[in-house]
DNA sequence: TTTCATACTTGTAATTATTACAAATAGATG
DNA sequence: CATCTATTTGTAATAATTACAAGTATGAAA
C-alpha cells in the first residue's frame, strides 16, 4: 500500500500538517466517524486547529477519491477512510456505523432501466449483535 | 386500497385539513418531494399552512409508516409515498430521484454478520436516461 | 348549543450543520 | 532572505430542522 504522502502527491494534495492529521486519524479508524467526533479528537493535540479545516479536508480528500462519505438515514454525514466498494449497518440502538461485505448482486449492473450507473450505496439499518441479545 | 381517511383511522391519525393536502399532494407524485418542494406547492391553495406543519406531519408519517423518507448523498431529505421497500436512483446531474424495481437479492437476509436488519435502502447514483445520452 | 378539554397549527426563536469569506500563516521557490 | 501562493483560521452567513408558546379547531360532555 502507498504511504499517505505519495496517494496525496499522486492526487496533486500538498501535505499539510492537518491533513495529515486527519488522514491519520481516520485510517487509525473503522468507526465512521463524523467531522465533529474528528474535531473533538484531534483539537486535543493540536488546539489551534478550525473545524473549518475539517470540513475543507473531508470536502478535498471524497472529491480526490481518498475518502467516502455515508449519509445514512438521520445520524449525519460520516466519513470513511475505506473507498473500495462494501455496504454498511447502522444499528437504530447504539448509533455504531459498521462495516458489511460488498453486496455483490447481479441486480446492481452498470445500467438499470436505461439509468447509468456509477455507484451504489447500500445502507443496512436494524440491530446490531450487542443490542440485539436483550 | 383504502382510502387516506382510513387508513389514518387505523393508525389513531386525526385526518386535519393539512395532514390530508400534504398526503394527498405526496401521493399525487412520484418524484420524492422535498419539504420546501411541499411547502411551496400548498401554500398557493392554502396561505395560512405553515412549513412546521410539513415538518410535523412528515415526520408522524414516517414514524407510522404512511410515508417513507429517503436521505440520499446531498440533496437533503426526500419524500415517498410509496412504503413498499424498492430502490432509487440519483441523477448527478438533474437531481432527479427515479423510482426501481426492489433489489431482491439473496445477500440481503434478516441477519447480517450477526445483526438484525430491520430495513434495507439501496440507493444508485449516475447520469439518469436523458442526461446519459449527450 | 354552549362549555370545556385536547389536539393541531402557526409564527418565531433556537439549534445544528455547513459554506463563504477575508485576514493571517506556512511553505515552496528563486 | 524576499516573495508568491496555497492553506488555515475565525467569524459571519446560510440552510435545515426542532423547540416552544400562543392561537385555533374539533369533538365530547353538559
Ligand atoms: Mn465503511
Ligand atoms: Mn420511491
Ligand atoms: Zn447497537
Ligand atoms: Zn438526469
Amino acid at each position: 500500500m502507498k504511504s499517505l504522502q505519495e496517494r496525496f502527491e499522486d492526487k496533486g494534495i500538498r501535505p499539510s500538517q492537518q491533513r495529515l492529521r486527519i488522514m491519520k486519524y481516520l485510517e487509525g479508524r473503522h468507526d465512521h466517524p463524523s467531522v465533529d467526533m474528528i474535531y473533538d479528537a484531534l483539537v486535543r493535540e493540536m488546539p489551534t486547529i478550525s473545524k473549518t479545516t475539517i470540513y475543507n479536508t473531508l470536502r478535498l480528500m471524497v472529491e480526490k477519491a481518498l475518502v467516502a462519505d455515508l449519509t445514512i438515514s438521520g445520524q449525519g454525514v460520516r466519513y470513511d477512510p475505506v473507498t473500495e466498494p462494501h455496504s454498511h449497518f447502522l444499528c437504530r440502538k447504539c448509533g455504531q456505523v459498521i462495516d458489511l461485505e460488498d453486496i455483490e448482486c447481479p441486480c446492481l449492473k452498470k445500467e438499470v432501466q436505461g439509468n447509468k450507473v456509477e455507484e451504489v450505496r447500500v445502507y443496512l439499518i436494524g440491530l446490531c449483535k450487542k443490542c440485539h441479545r436483550r
